[in-house]
DNA sequence: ACCTGAACACCGTTCAAGT
DNA sequence: ACCTGAACACCGTTCAAGT
């Protein structure tokens, strides 16, 4: 065919079907030449619209991060780090196979500067000196990233009984891999109420 | 030579040398050829001592993981705790292209069930409730994890021309890189005080 | 400008063959 | 048991060629 009447494909759809690749077969089963084959076009065409994978990776990263909701910060700075953190945290728990490539991300990329910068303005604007608004959203990243890394429930899960009585302290708590999602939730809570309670009473 | 009255390589020799690798070219520069090549044997031999390469990978992240030092519960919960968390980031900050193994491990590691084990049993021999010290190690082991994937260094590095316009509040504290180390230390630490401050007066 | 087909230099892994 | 050499099925990426 050459060159299509009407284009077959654009940077959005690429970015949307890499991203269904990744959550349905995970980062490894992405590969150019599936992708190509699920937009039905070869893997070369898709050089057209990104230089490299690593674009493609980057776009996919990019519209995690855009949905994050930083607008709490009009209620204060409190509820600003709480609106954030969860909704950081939920971007990610929804696209889990995804979350390595904003764990190990760059910062270069545009969403995540728009991301810090209006952390970092609504955390000023709340008061707090610039060095410690940025030592506060670093720790609450911290909270977001690890959370979405190493879920609980991605450990522990299978072959159980083989530890059982290697490791007698885990038998307990580790059991269930019902109980793994509340774990999570419950400890990037606990991590985000004492760091926000530690805070106060606020700048100045 | 077929098989060699002495045995080239052993399984230590292989981990240590992937990590060398890793270390010095990144995750993705290690590769069985290359890491064949370092040993001065062909990538087949590998597969004598390891069946795929992703067991290469779990050994590196065990041998990471069993620097850590889980000892300072013998001392209480918050040293505990304390001791844990900065000997664990200690451990991943030592070999920063290696975290994606650690982060997205799945916890089916010896070394990793062993380190929870300790840290579980440490908490509960402490008072804490089973449930509870689940909660409370994770809330650590995100903080170690998200600040060793995402170091403050590893962003806003080079080309900070190009944003400094765009994003004015991050003009400020984003500007050297010379802080970045110190900010990365005082988030975690941060983030650590706040929690172990959070938890007082302790159990019960 | 946008897509194809074929090629390039790589991968991880397998396996018969040698000692 | 341990290593080799060659092969297999894959990669990401390039590029001349077509419309």
């Amino acid at each position: 065919m050459a060159r299509p009447a009407q284009p077959l494909l654009n940077r959005d759809l690429i970015r949307d079907t890499a991203l269904a690749i990744i959550d349905r077969h995970g980062l490894v089963g992405l590969t150019m030449r599936r992708l190509a084959e699920k937009l039905g076009v070869q893997a070369a065409s898709l050089y057209t619209h990104y230089p490299t994978k690593e674009d493609v990776l980057d776009a996919v990263a990019n519209l995690l991060v855009a949905q994050v909701d930083t607008s709490g910060f009009e209620h204060g700075w409190r509820e600003g780090l709480r609106t954030w953190g969860r909704s950081y945290l939920g971007a990610l728990a929804a696209h889990p196979n995804a979350v390595p490539l904003i764990a190990s991300g760059t910062g270069r990329r545009d969403t995540f500067l728009a991301m810090a910068n209006a952390v970092h303005g609504g955390l000023t604007g709340a008061g707090w000196p610039p060095r410690v608004a940025t030592t506060i959203s670093g720790a609450v990243k911290y909270l977001v990233i690890g959370a979405a890394s190493t879920p609980f429930a991605s450990g522990f899960a299978d072959d159980v009984q083989v530890y059982l009585d290697r490791y007698p302290h885990l038998t307990q708590a580790h059991r269930l891999r019902s109980d793994a999602e509340r774990i999570d939730q419950e400890s990037f809570e606990l991590g985000l109420s004492c760091l926000i309670r530690g805070l106060e009473p606020g700048p100045g």
